[in-house]
DNA sequence: CTGAAAGCGCTTACAG
DNA sequence: CTGAAAGCGCTTACAG
């Protein structure tokens, strides 16, 4: 079963090979409707299918993006690619998901990778660990954008949640109900932007409320630590009543001890949640949360990037775009 | 910022092209130390990368698979995919993954798409009705293996859970708690294998247990239909006392309308669902649920089809592969 | 209105 | 040990 090629049908049809090529990329502009359908007549004749490897490589484009998430197993991940994706299909491009693990030496690799399939373009939530390389695309004017997270004085655009508002929304709510000693558990010892601005976001509720901080009410360490930080913290002579997780994998962590633990929520210790995890209206309790608009921000990742694809001239603005959280109050608070 | 290529290099360390694509491919065979220096500096000092599209046309293969799942909502599909990927990561095959979204058009165009841009070969969750489709795949010798689902009569290898025992271990575990009232929800009413099996182990099992089998049990629907199919099997004369849920999505909603009218688990209703859904552990009370194999499952897709796509020879072994679920015993029942 | 020719960036069989 | 040449399957500027 031999390939059928664009030749293949131009001897078919009786045309020459750019007749063809005219034909399939619809500039009919001065081509006889007998030729059209003799072309076309060949085409379904001989199933033929064209090579968009070729192409692209005579175009020197490929109507591909590539996608690098820092970790695929955050829901937030999986639901800001099917919004880039929906957005990419719209507009005729494709896209390629890399999960980099939370690893700096992947995300390179997946970079180098990516470029050598001559990907148009790139939407990285950045491990920030390669801004040598970062800097260097930018100085190749190649497009890309970052989304959840940011590294300082790098002219990328950033598609981001306005993080200090998430974990302000969440302290405000906790004092608003009476809670005095509130905690903080999140994911990661690394310098990543949302973790860092919803600390602060954290801290400066806390002030502006007149509370003090605790350093230890507040916790960043690996998933597999967040159980055990969970147990020192309420081991405290005064324990927090109330605990922020910083993202859908420290509130499994934490829902996990407290069952393990027969605590009861919110009265043995009242829980919000920073991402709107998938059970949260049907868990017992029901868990309050702040949800993040993740269809938003993946439409705007795609449309900023496919907009700089396709002005090639350096892009104006690429400033930091901030979306609002939203807080969904339910019963663990 | 001209792009760099081979001929670039070339020139720079002073040799032809061919040397330096023998030096990219690691044929040192007869080259002198001299020229893998030379070369090297050259690559170096310019930063050059190799066009893999370039490569890719000339060789007519891709390192590359695409991968379509019916519906990536599912968690099984991210969890095998993972698995996919992980895979073929190890042996430098790349994947694209698209969601068909259970709509058999979507599929069709993505099998088009994916096929114009020469992807080596192709893993796909079947919608089952592109079966004309799928027979000239065949025909043309195209390496493809199924997951999850199968289509008859088809000469394409399938990676399936045993689902009648799935459904049977659920159901011989409610009758060994004493239910005897046990009905089953599922999602989708199309003609899909996992659906068919499912059902059919959890009506030979009652008959096995000489239980009677009663149609007003078994529903299957929409998702957006399941609340009020429970809704009616609940308000019979004689209601079930233990549902079955074919799905995680399936099991989500009976959840959501158990929260939603009070009723509590497994005391009104006892509840197994197949997939060992995030939640299930830490649920309260924590729910029993069947597991898959996701990522053995995911693991043998890969190697199925990597293998296919070396030896081109019409390999033999066409048949479905079964993999054992897991009965994980919890709260729920 | 259509065709011949060059070229995208690689690889590879062959010559020397 | 290395190079010249052909070719993968397209697109496109240009000629007629």
């Amino acid at each position: 079963m031999k390939k059928v090629t664009m030749a293949d049908v131009a001897k078919q049809a009786n045309v020459s090979k750019s007749t063809v090529s005219q034909f399939l990329n619809k500039r009919y502009d001065y081509m006889s409707d007998e030729t059209k359908i003799r072309i076309e007549e060949a085409i379904n004749k001989l199933g033929y299918k064209p090579n968009i490897i070729a192409r692209s490589l005579k175009q020197k484009s490929t109507s591909t993006i590539g996608v690098i998430v820092a970790n695929i197993l955050h829901a937030f991940s999986t639901q800001v690619i099917r919004a880039i994706e929906d957005t990419c299909h719209e507009q005729d491009f494709h896209i390629i998901v890399c999960n980099a693990d939370d690893d700096s030496e992947k995300e390179k690799r997946y970079i180098d990778m990516l470029r050598a399939k001559q990907v148009d373009g790139l939407i990285i939530f950045p491990t920030a660990e390669n801004v040598d390389m970062y800097k260097s695309l930018v100085r190749e004017e190649y497009p890309i954008v970052f989304m959840d997270r940011n590294v300082p004085e790098l002219a990328i655009p950033s598609i981001m949640l306005d993080n200090e508002k998430a974990a302000s929304l969440a302290v405000q709510h906790f004092i608003d109900q009476g809670y005095k000693r509130i905690g903080m558990i999140t994911t990661s010892v690394r310098n990543v932007t949302t973790r860092i601005e919803r600390i602060n976001g954290f801290k400066n509720t806390l002030l502006k409320n007149g509370l003090t901080i605790q350093n230890e009410y507040i916790q960043s360490v690996e998933v597999n630590q967040i159980q055990m930080a969970l147990k020192a913290m309420l081991s405290l002579e005064a324990p927090p009543q109330a605990i922020l997780a910083g993202n859908d994998m420290a509130l499994m962590e934490i829902l996990k001890y407290i069952k393990e633990n027969n605590m009861e929520i919110p009265s043995d210790l009242a829980l919000i949640g920073i991402d709107d995890v998938s059970f949260a209206s049907f868990y017992n309790p029901s868990l309050t949360t702040v949800a993040q608009p993740t269809f938003k921000m993946g439409a705007e990742a795609a449309n900023v990037l496919l907009q700089k694809i396709r002005n090639q001239e350096g892009n104006e603005n690429e400033e930091i775009k901030r979306f609002e959280p939203e807080l969904i109050i339910r019963k663990s608070c």
